[in-house]
RNA sequence: CGGAGUGUAGUACAGCGGUAGUAUACGCGAUUCGGGUUCGUGAGACCCGGGUUCGAUUCCCGGCACUCCGACCA
């Protein structure tokens, strides 16, 4: 990754954290589970989570794969706060809390109430009437990666349902629904490719669920797994699937989907895509003049994924008894180097592998720690980086380094040179 | 928000109406070094408040926290 301020390489005796054998007792997850036992995040308060040096690599990665994608379709990235005016929610009659029992709510010195932004489609509507006027100046769309703040009754699961989390929300600006349902599909199809990229895109079905108060549906992205809240049916072969809350034979029809070829699954609510036309734009008065110098409300639309949902996901879809199995977009790093035992010919052939793959650009975690063998094998079966390049006496004679996949177990014996060049090429 | 359960060392557990033990992690000394070596040694804990009692970590009440089930998730 050439994401600017990441630290390419790292000796592991010099990480602040460290694995523990034993799964704590408040989480039962295997998310939380497992990513609190390799030392990827700290659990704060009820979902609440810290993420610590290794959790923090996986989400920015996740992070940037999205932003890549977002960039791709045109989206400009921004970033709106946190603290939300009342006035502002009253307009969409959002804030009360029979409305919407997530708030997070808060009040200044002198006593006017703020919020903690759940979502940021009043806001953001907002401040675009100021730049928005003219047929001329759509579509267009923006978006933002930013915390998050909603009063769960109660948090689960780990990463899958938390207080507090970062939210990739994109929200896009056409000048009516026939543009914004090409813009739709042009990021639908992003979504695609981000869950592609992500590693879970085999098991992430685009989903038709409620479109709440503001259109027939929704789309849902739901990646199948048992840690999942939501019950979907699938058609594996159409490659979609329907939200049980919208699962009537009235809706079957109208998709053209056969009852008799769905399956019944539990699946991970990984992204969802709503049309939201008028709403807020009529609301809130975001309104341009067209051609014919008429003024007409802006029709929007909001896309939203969760990086650290999709990070949990993905441990729930890729890990075994030893712990988790990251895909290659998204590993803390790419390559986990082993020196075994305390042989000062083992240790410099490891300084030395290093720092060859420090400079070759590989991102590289270097497990020069005073640990036994079977320790660090442990620790690295339980980190999941996806390839371990192991430096013990056995290789020291034949000058191959031993390299094991860490998803299937595969071991080969391999040249420096042969090894770079395999780590070059993803 | 309704129901259930659990709070003891950094972590995971045990235990008792008379101030607590094991494992692991940690410090020190040995030993070992390709799947969490072995031994010695040291330090380290009863969620908070109230009640009962001569005495409460233990029993009772309340609170708080955490987990699970359900509801909710615009």
């Amino acid at each position: 990754m050439a994401a600017f301020g990441y630290t390419r390489a790292m000796r592991q005796s010099q990480l602040f954290t460290k694995t523990r054998k034993e799964a704590p007792k408040d989480e039962v997850s295997k998310n939380a589970e497992l990513l609190i036992r390799g030392g990827f995040i700290y659990k704060e308060m009820a979902g609440v989570y810290a993420f610590l040096p290794l959790g923090l690599r996986v989400l920015n990665k996740i992070i940037e794969i999205i932003r890549e994608e977002m960039n791709a379709v045109g989206g400009q990235e921004l970033s709106l706060t946190a603290l939300q005016e009342k006035e502002l929610w009253e307009k969409t009659d959002r804030w009360s809390d029979e409305k919407v029992d997530a708030w997070f709510k808060t009040k200044l010195k002198n006593e006017t109430e703020l919020g903690l932004g759940f979502t940021h489609e009043e806001p953001l509507t907002r401040l675009m009437k100021e730049y928005v006027s003219s047929y001329r100046d759509l579509p267009f769309s923006a978006y933002q990666f930013q915390t998050k703040f909603r009063n769960e009754a109660r948090a689960k699961s780990g990463l899958m349902r938390t207080r507090e989390f970062i939210m990739k929300d994109l929200y896009s600006f056409s000048k009516d629904k026939a543009e914004h349902d090409m813009v739709y599909e042009k990021i639908k199809q992003a979504y695609i490719n981000i869950f592609n990229r992500l590693g879970i895109g085999g098991s992430t079905y685009v989903t038709f669920a409620s479109g709440g108060v503001f259109s027939e549906f929704s789309h849902e992205f739901q990646t199948l797994s048992e840690a999942g809240e939501d019950i979907v049916y699938v058609d594996e072969d159409k490659r979609i699937a329907v939200n049980k809350e919208v699962y009537t034979d009235e809706v079957l029809e109208s998709l053209g989907l056969n009852k008799s070829n769905l399956k019944e699954r539990k699946a991970v609510e990984t992204g969802n895509i709503f049309t939201l036309g008028t709403r807020f734009s009529e609301a809130l008065g975001l309104t341009y003049k067209n051609e014919h110098g008429e003024t007409t409300p802006v029709f929007m639309g909001s896309y939203g994924i969760g990086p650290a949902r999709s990070m949990g996901t993905i441990v729930e879809l890729y890990s075994d008894e030893a712990g988790i199995m990251w895909p290659r977009s998204v590993a803390p790093f790419r390559a986990h180097l082993l020196t075994l035992g305390e042989d000062e010919n083992i240790k410099t052939l490891g300084d030395e592998v290093y720092k060859t793959l420090e400079a070759e650009g590989v991102e590289v975690l270097y497990d020069d720690r005073e640990a036994r063998a079977g320790e660090k094998f442990a620790d690295a079966d339980l980190i999941g980086i996806p390839t371990r390049v192991i430096i013990g006496s056995k290789t020291l004679e034949s000058k191959m380094l031993e390299v094991k996949d860490r998803a299937t177990g595969e071991v080969e014996h391999k040249t420096l040179a042969h090894l770079l060049q395999e780590l070059k090429n993803g």
